[in-house]
DNA sequence: CTTTAATATAACCATATAGTTATTGAACTA
DNA sequence: TAGTTCAATAACTATATGGTTATATTAAAG
């Protein structure tokens, strides 16, 4: 899967309050199926299904203990999305930064402009 | 709206290769929607229709010049979701740490049961 | 005033999401 | 072995996405 796709996956996984707060569940801690659906208004399925999604973006992994499957998060894609992020935001800051110096420097001009010539 | 409702936006905003692309090209600078459109294969209203989802979750704001309505990065949205990621990073960082620690803890005991009890 | 340029909007189609209920399957428990 | 528990899968519905082409809107340029 390309860096493209996995992004794609992320962002998709993390574009649903359902799926966010599993993610802060399970940042606390392994959790069952079952005790993942337990704070939602919402049938055993369609937990499974939110689950899918997010294996699929691999920020969280399964495991077996009996009946149970117990749900992991995992650091990785959440590092590469948080990193996606910084670099964009970053970037954009540099360039605000450009853009302040630069009107800071037409204002200086003007300031002298005025000066040069008063009234 | 809400925090969770602008972070559902936010993150589906991202979700689209096309999109942060268009990101992307605007970290460096405004462009019109002609110029956001150049470099794909994809028909102009796609483009505004890609826009119109980044306008809604605030990564992008619109301008008016002419019959051009160029747009520009936003900082806060990005800001907002690089926030969140790093939040359940940092946390799932710290049970982990917590795990490794206790995992280090039972070697040790482990290996003063080993030394208490030799053969 | 007519034409041209840059965007937006409408109407449509195919696929993906987000949920449901019903059913299946696998592994404990009595 | 029969029943129960935990979770996955199937089949279905409604809505959202992601694209298209055609048309409307708005402002500049002749």
């Amino acid at each position: 899967m390309s860096q493209s796709e996995r992004l794609d996956a992320i962002f998709t996984a993390l574009a649903d309050p359902t799926r966010r707060a599993i993610l802060a569940r399970l940042a606390e801690g392994e959790a069952s199926v079952a005790e993942l659906a337990e704070p939602f208004a919402m049938s055993q399925p369609a937990i499974s299904k939110h689950l899918k999604m997010l294996e699929r973006a691999g920020l969280v992994s399964s495991g077996v203990a009996a009946q149970r499957r117990p749900r992991r998060i995992e650091a990785a894609p959440l590092a590469e999305a948080s990193g996606w992020l910084e670099e964009y935001r970053q970037l954009w800051e540099r360039n605000y930064q450009r853009l302040d110096a630069l009107l800071a420097e037409m204002k200086a001009l003007e300031d002298r402009a005025r000066k040069g010539k008063p009234q």
